[in-house]
DNA sequence: CTCCAGGGATGAT
DNA sequence: ATCATCCATGGA
């Protein structure tokens, strides 16, 4: 009888469903009142109960260091430009915050990303997590760890393509062997800075710009990383450009990195969950192709 | 059915 | 250097 003993702390500004489910982390799935999950190898129930939290499975410290419960929320917002589109997704996104993943699991999962939703990107994890992770136990319930490098780099491709990753499960597959092999560490590069990280990140197999920011976002506490996916390129676009300038990703890029500053990965996770959350519905969207030039 | 998705690699300008 | 195309899969 694991991992049944229950513990409760404070967790003041912090709210765990809009963190868990704002698209930084995609493994963890509602039991009752609560979450379950794996936080690394340790199989975990956690619970929002007003400022507190209730939890199982794992020691306090654990806790407090994957959710980044040391964030300092108000000074992170204080930081961000004050606009109409900044200020709305802060509204809207108070007490997400910015976790602290594993960063092989965090890596593997986003290369996965590619041109998928969400909701595709958490089958995906679950798949690889049900058919090659460890089982463990937790409140009842059944979680499994997502799988080493090791255990990856020893699967065909085959394998992996059961796991619904199309064209992605050669890029994990050659980016885990690249990590098994010595000539990527993953750990060792945390003291590398900003650039140099995401250089590195970027000569791995299916790792572009994008991927290697999500990457150091939300695996490296690099909180000027910016990850512009077409979600946030829209947001830029239609919120800090004006309608005709049609800015390239160059552009985009720059533009972040001066406006969001510091803390630019929480701006950019805000206004991301916030543009998705109250995005009305796809039909209405669709429908914006209307304002296409016409042809003579 | 069609359209598009938390992009990246590759080849053509 | 920038731009276009293809990649495999499934949700909406």
């Amino acid at each position: 009888m694991a991992n049944t003993k229950t513990s409760r702390i404070n967790a003041p500004e912090f709210d765990l469903e809009k963190t868990l489910n704002c698209g930084q982390v995609f493994h963890w799935e509602r039991r009752g009142d609560g979450f379950v999950g794996a936080v690394g190898e340790a199989p975990v129930y956690v619970e929002q109960r007003g400022k507190r939290l209730q939890f199982a499975g794992v020691s306090a410290t654990t806790i407090r260091r994957y959710f980044a419960l040391d964030h300092s929320l108000g000074l992170i917002c204080a930081s961000f430009p004050d606009d109409p589109a900044m200020n709305a997704a802060q509204e809207f996104c108070r007490g997400l915050r910015i976790i602290r993943q594993p960063k092989w699991e965090c890596l593997a999962t986003f290369i996965c990303s590619s041109m998928k939703q969400v909701a595709h990107i958490r089958q995906m994890s679950r798949a690889l997590r049900e058919r090659f992770g460890t089982q463990r136990n937790v409140a009842g319930r059944a979680v499994y760890t997502f799988p080493t490098a090791e255990r990856l780099a020893r699967c065909s491709e085959a394998e992996l393509l059961k796991c619904g990753l199309g064209y992605r499960a050669r890029n994990l597959l050659a980016t885990a062997k690249r990590i098994i092999s010595g000539d990527a560490e993953l750990e060792a590069w945390s003291q590398l800075d900003d650039d140099a990280l995401r250089e590195r990140l970027c000569d791995l197999p299916g790792v572009g710009p994008k991927v290697a920011n999500c990457a150091m976002l939300f695996a490296y506490e690099r909180t000027r990383a910016f990850p512009i996916d077409v979600w946030i390129a829209r947001v830029l676009r239609e919120r800090y450009f004006a309608r005709k300038r049609r800015p390239n990703e160059r552009r985009l890029r720059e533009f972040a990195a001066a406006h969001f500053g510091e803390y630019g990965g929480y701006a950019q996770q805000y206004l991301f969950h916030h543009a998705r959350m109250t995005q009305p519905r796809r039909r209405a969207m669709l429908s914006r192709a209307a304002d296409r030039p016409a042809e003579p």
